[in-house]
Order: structure tokens, then C-alpha cells, then sequence
DNA sequence: GCCGTTTGACCATAG
DNA sequence: ACTATGGTCAAACGG
């Protein structure tokens, strides 16, 4: 639906991207280009900006040179962010929005933490000026990003983004996110066996891979949603130096609302209590869609749902958690683990046959 | 024993 | 057909 593209809304705060944006990494491969990257782009990327995945669906593909930090406008960030009367900034660590930092995009994914007090915004307007200048390219002006703003809304949950030049694979049930941020490696997942994968975003993930990705010096791992039957991915990449994530690309889409954030994992606190801590991070939000993952069922074309009455649904969602879920699918998959390797017994083909 | 991460190998796709 | 690359799997490992 062309609202995979469209306007986010969130408790009365819209983002709505210009319309030759049709994606969020465009939005931060343009910001990228800005600063001078845009002529080591091919390089950088080999496949291009985008290149191509699966099916010939044209997947997101990070322009950023390895080394080139993400950086705001050159423009006041207030000319775009602001928190409409009404919203408290602690309403707002929960909502879906975009926020650029001079080394990263703040923002919430799903749930959204945005540890303002974190972002040095004069910071940020200075380096991208001082970079700015530095590339000498007139690119970098801000205009590129006049169309850009930041919308306070008043209601009405979803306003369906109608326009008609979004990607086709965005309309297609797949969504995909994409953040760059910069989180402090304190607050990743410890390695291990008792490691948060809570991650900031309040699901669980498991990490199911690891990358060394072309074009990158920082290694990419890859997430499942270990709620039972949801498909929702994401990519991770970390910085090598500092473990700071860089990139954060969602695919998929949450068919359950959020677990509920009252059970601490053996780690520690919950997503929520990171979150309230203001340690956590997850910094950019780039929803390709309207509708967060989390929404259930939330296909590109069902994707009028709206955030408030996700955050209701988490407020009230069942007991169940899913962290049982997670049980289950762990031993579901066990169990049909085991089943296979019985089978490779009697029979032969390894496991590498499977496909 | 449980559970999540690590890691090497395999597979799919694009060029 | 071949190569390069990204994505996924699952055994091994560790807490």
C-alpha cells in the first residue's frame, strides 16, 4: 500500500517524507551523498544504492561509506522535529520517529527509543557544517531536505500516505526499516547465553547469523523474531571499533503486538526499563511503512492501523507474553531438529539438503 | 539441561 | 556457466 511510504504518526506526531524520498535509506543514503559521498557511492556499493534480492524485490542497500557517519541537515533540527503541545517527550520515547544525531539517527524502530538526552543538537548542526564545508559540495545545502519535515498531528491515527510513487515491493507485505544508529555497546546484547535480545525495540530476537558484509567494515548479524510464527528479521550492523549500531534494517512484519515488557529477562531490565533509563538507543526510525512491524497482520495493505492503538494493545495485550512462545518455537524447532537428524540417519542427505 | 551466541558451510540470486 | 555476495542453517559452544 502506498502507505508503506507515507507519513508516520504516533500519538500525534507525524513524519511525513518529501515525496521524491521513497524510502528512509534514501532519505539517509541522500544525507550520506550530501556530505560528499555521493561520487564514492558506486564504489561503496557495488551493487548501487539499492541492489537487488530476492525475486527481483529491490532491497535496501546502504550507500554510507564504512567510515562516513551519518549526519543531520545542516539545518536547525527543530526546523523539523518538535514535540506538539500536549506530547511529553517520555510519550514520545515510545513513538516512531526520525531524528538525525551527528553520528546517527535517533529514533525509535518499533517502540522507539529515543534517548534525547543523549543528542547534542548544536553538535550535530556543527560537524555536518563543518563537513559540509570541508566536501565543498553544494550539495550538502539543506535544501534537500526543505520538503522534509516533521508534522504534529492531532488524532486520527493513520493517515494513509496515498502517494502513488512509492516502490512496488513496499507494497508488498514485506516492510523493511532501516536506522542507523549508535548504540553503546554496554547495552548490547552480552554474547552468551544470557544476552538481552530484547535489543531496545521490546521484541525478542535471536540471533540466528553473522556477516561479514562487502563494502563494510562492520559485521552484520542477523535477528529473528523469536515470538512464535512471526517472521520479522532485521539486519544488525555494528561498528568493530566501539560496537556501536550503525545500521539496523527491519524486513518483515510483527504478527503479534509487542511482549509485554513487566518480565526481566535474566540479563536485567526489560526493553521498558532500558528504555526509561535513557541508556538504551535505538536511534533512527525508518519506517518504510506507516504502520510499525509490530502491528499485527500488518501487511503494507492492511497497514491503516495506527500506533496508538498499538501502544493500547501493548498496555493490554494477554498475559502470555512471548516468551513462552519463544519456548515454544525453540522447542518446536528442536524437536523438529532432532526428528531431522533422525531422519539423515535412516535416510542420507545431510542437513545441507534441505533446500 | 536450557537457552542464546558463534561460526563455518551451504544456498540463492545478481552480475 | 561462473563468480561474488548476501542470507540462512544448525552444530558447537558458553553462561
Amino acid at each position: 500500500m502506498a502507505s508503506s511510504t507515507g507519513s508516520l504518526e504516533h500519538g500525534g506526531f507525524t513524519f511525513t517524507p518529501p515525496p521524491f524520498i521513497t524510502s528512509f535509506t534514501e532519505l539517509l543514503s541522500s544525507a550520506g551523498d550530501m556530505l560528499g559521498a555521493g561520487a564514492d557511492q558506486e564504489r561503496s556499493s557495488p551493487r548501487g544504492l539499492f541492489h537487488r534480492g530476492a525475486r527481483g524485490v529491490p532491497k535496501f542497500k546502504s550507500a554510507q561509506p564504512p567510515s562516513l557517519p551519518i549526519s543531520p541537515p545542516p539545518m536547525s533540527p527543530s526546523s523539523y522535529f518538535a514535540i506538539p503541545p500536549g506530547l511529553s517527550p517520555a510519550e514520545l520515547l515510545d513513538s516512531p520517529v526520525l531524528l538525525h544525531s551527528s553520528s546517527n539517527i535517533l529514533a525509535s524502530p518499533t517502540t522507539g527509543a529515543i534517548p534525547a538526552q543523549r543528542f547534542d543538537w548544536k553538535k550535530a548542526a556543527d560537524l555536518i557544517a563543518s563537513q559540509s564545508q570541508q566536501d565543498g559540495d553544494s550539495r550538502a545545502a539543506a535544501g534537500g531536505f526543505d520538503d522534509f519535515s516533521f508534522h504534529t498531528a492531532t488524532s486520527n491515527a493513520v493517515r494513509a500516505h496515498t502517494t502513488t510513487t512509492s516502490l512496488p515491493s513496499f507494497e508488498e507485505e514485506q516492510q523493511q526499516q532501516v536506522e542507523k544508529a549508535a548504540v553503546p555497546s554496554s547495552n548490547r546484547a552480552s554474547g552468551g547465553g544470557n544476552g538481552n535480545t530484547k535489543l531496545e525495540d521490546g521484541y525478542n530476537w535471536r540471533k540466528y547469523g553473522q556477516k561479514q558484509v562487502k563494502g563494510s567494515e562492520n559485521p552484520r548479524s542477523y535477528y529473528k523474531c523469536t515470538y512464535h510464527s512471526c517472521s520479522m528479521k532485521k539486519k544488525v550492523e555494528r561498528a568493530l571499533a566501539d560496537g556501536r549500531i550503525t545500521q539496523i534494517v527491519y524486513k518483515g512484519a510483527h504478527n503479534h503486538p509487542k511482549p509485554l515488557s513487566t518480565r526481566r529477562n535474566s540479563s536485567g531490565g526489560g526493553a521498558a526499563e532500558e528504555l526509561q533509563a535513557g541508556n538504551s538507543s535505538l536511534s533512527a526510525v525508518a519506517a518504510a511503512g506507516c504502520t510499525g512491524p509490530e502491528h499485527s497482520g500488518a501487511t503494507a495493505e492492511n497497514s491503516s492501523v495506527t500506533f496508538g492503538d498499538d501502544e493500547a494493545e501493548n498496555g493490554s495485550q494477554r498475559s502470555d507474553g512471548d516468551e513462552p512462545d519463544a519456548k515454544r518455537w525453540r522447542t518446536a524447532r528442536t524437536r523438529a531438529a532432532l526428528q531431522a537428524a533422525a531422519a539423515s540417519r535412516s535416510a542420507s542427505p545431510g542437513w545441507w539438503s534441505r533446500r
